[in-house]
DNA sequence: ATGTCGCGCTAAGCGCGA
């Protein structure tokens, strides 16, 4: 069972890109960030004509989150991280499909920092912790996945040095995804793949995608229950070279039956 | 500091977030 995720940056805009790429790859589940779209303008039945059943939530201009799936219909167990009914960004959803429980995030950016936007992905992290911790001790298979907006270490940055003060990297962004990972989650690309340079992202400046000036930002973390069946993954990178395309690329997991 | 995008507002560029 392929699973996969995917910051679209705007899924009408990268309609075509989206149907491509699904059509071509063939994925069991996907999640989809930055919808940028509002529930409403979700394009559903395209999805539908592609083979996916969705859930999703959206919001207008920012954010979005959704859940596809070949086979069943995901079955929604939340819409929102709990921990703070403030908070009415669209960044979080979560489902079961196939015994499987899949949360689908879209951590915040963070930027500029430090201000009011870093201290809230770092709020928003907390919330991440408490409520990872509470799937964990559920004892069933979980999977997390999306946009993290963080990149890990240092193999994870084309150029370290000059993204320390950026909300992406700063050491109390790392510090929160490693106190996350030291719940007992596993980084699935990063322990097949211990030592290589692997990116996700390359923004659109100063033609980063050509110089693979990229950044290891969308992550899958693994339960223990799931890490036996993990069995390959990778990132699209060509779907990044296309017209019109997201600055993510798709990544996946190959989990086994 | 800049660079490049999509979206919303509103009808062409601009502000915002990334």
């Amino acid at each position: 069972m392929k699973i996969a995720t995917y910051n679209v940056n705007g899924v009408n805009g990268r309609l075509p890109v989206l149907l491509r790429w699904l059509e071509e790859t063939a994925p069991d589940i996907v999640c989809l960030q930055e919808l940028k779209a509002p529930q409403e303008k979700f394009p559903e039945q395209a999805i539908l004509d592609a083979g996916y059943k969705a859930i999703w939530h959206g919001q207008k201009s920012w954010n979005g989150v959704a859940i596809l799936s070949r086979g069943e219909l995901p079955r929604e167990i939340r819409r929102t991280l709990p921990g703070d009914p403030e908070d009415v960004h669209s960044r979080y959803i979560e489902a079961e499909i196939g015994g499987l429980t899949i949360g689908g995030l879209y951590l915040p950016n963070g930027n500029p920092a430090p201000g009011p936007k870093f201290d809230y992905k770092l709020r928003w992290f907390d919330r991440l912790h408490a409520h990872a911790e509470s799937l964990l001790a559920a004892g069933k298979p979980v999977l997390l996945t999306g946009d993290f907006n963080v990149m890990p270490t240092e193999l994870d940055v084309y150029k370290p040095e000059s993204w320390v003060d950026d909300a992406l990297f700063r050491p109390e962004t790392r510090a929160a995804f490693a106190k996350l990972t030291a719940q007992g989650w596993t980084d699935a690309i990063r322990t097949l793949y211990p030592n290589e340079k692997i990116y996700t992202f390359w923004d659109y400046f100063r033609n980063a995608f050509a110089r693979n000036a990229g950044l290891r930002i969308d992550h899958f973390l693994l339960s223990p229950q799931l890490v036996p069946r993990l069995a390959g993954a990778g990132v699209d990178k060509q779907v990044r070279g296309w017209e019109k395309t997201s600055d993510h690329a798709p990544v996946w997991i190959e989990l086994k039956d």
